[in-house]
DNA sequence: GATTGATTAAAACGATCGTTTGAAACAACT
DNA sequence: AGTTGTTTCAAACGATCGTTTTAATCAATC
């Protein structure tokens, strides 16, 4: 465990507002675990809002970088910065180095309407898409950015985000050895596919008979 | 408003746990709301939690029939029924005749596992990962069901369900107007387009200049 | 009209919430 | 050693939580 208590507060606290939500947990539960005391939250940040705010903070600092102004090597065809995007999303997910919580919260955070939820768009996900718009244009070069290409976008995005969502669904879904033969090539190669596919721009997805994981 | 108290009680209870997560919300703000003494909760559900698992069954008792084991016209392809089980998907949030918050409850529920959540999964969107199968199956007759059928499937609903999580962060990419101008009809061309397309079952997505609404 | 059972109402219960207090512990410097 | 400023601690604060209690109200039956 970290040596200081703001930053144990911070990651015991983070954790336990991306699981369960600012309500539902309590400030002696938080200080318990970070080995502080009661007080110590309200002497470090003010108040609960305040520790909150610095998860929330800690988070996104902590952003994966890549996503929002990445650099592509020289050889690199729109496909090849799609596949990238895509898996450079997934990855945000699983990276080891990074706790689950980061962004857990910051999803938690963008499902409601909120002034941190804008600041969090502009900041965060406006760039995301620029980045991903960029790689549309690419594909589509004579074109002007309309409706479509939102559309477009939200369908490259929602299939991402639904295995960091819907985890809990996936995994009743096709079971737990089903959920966790999934693998971020995999899943980068098959949404990828599917998305230069319907764009026209590769062939399309075929079906291959059962492999070595039977998921019924 | 309803007449008889446990009526109230549900919808308004309903409503502000789905807005804002069931320990978010007192059993006085919702008595007060619905007109009722605070012992109501208590002696019509038991306490806090039946009311809550009464909010949910009477969400899950509402759900839209045709996506469990709907009954296609005889004249439909796989791809009509894709087209008809992506609106059906649309049409579930927005549909007048139904309160909003009883998809809310529901997808707030499934974002965690727990035992209502596998249930939920088992008996409500089980059948309808069947139901796509099915489609699936008639796009590809000779496969059988393997793990790729699955990425496809979170392809097809991962894209419909990314406009109802996601709508804050829609709104605010998009701007209100922009977020306005997206219609069932319009969502359900794109993406049913977009996966037949993927799937090599339909001409490729293709991009058209600006149309009426500019979105920046 | 009295009685019974079901529902509503006001008030209070103990528990827990976020927060504050005031003193103790600690470190750094004169 | 003494002083100063910072951090930690136990204890308690008032407020609110979900729940319970007790009495009042209502409807129906004898």
């Amino acid at each position: 465990m970290a040596e200081d208590i703001k930053t144990r507060l911070i990651e015991v606290a983070g954790e336990a507002f991306a699981a369960k939500g600012y309500d539902s947990v309590g400030i002696r539960e938080i200080c318990q675990k970070a080995e502080a005391n009661v007080a110590a939250v309200n002497y470090h940040f003010g108040d609960k809002r305040g520790l909150y705010r610095a998860c929330l903070q800690h988070a996104q600092s902590c952003r994966v970088e890549g996503l929002d102004q990445p650099v592509w090597p020289e050889s690199y065809t729109a496909a090849d910065k799609l596949r990238a995007f895509i898996r450079r999303m997934l990855e945000e997910k699983l990276n080891p180095d990074r706790p689950e919580w980061h962004q857990d919260l910051m999803l938690r955070e963008l499902s409601r309407p909120s002034e941190t939820c804008r600041e969090f768009v502009e900041s965060y996900i406006r760039p995301m898409a620029h980045t991903l718009g960029d790689i549309m244009q690419e594909l589509f070069p004579q074109q002007e950015w309309t409706q479509q290409k939102w559309m477009i976008g939200f369908s490259v995005v929602g299939q991402v985000l639904f295995y960091q969502l819907q985890q809990p669904v996936i995994r009743i879904l096709m079971g737990d050895e089903g959920f966790e033969s999934l693998t971020v090539d995999g899943l980068t190669d098959h949404i990828t596919r599917f998305c230069l596919a319907a764009l026209g721009h590769g062939e399309p997805i075929t079906v291959e008979p059962a492999n070595s994981v039977e998921t019924n």
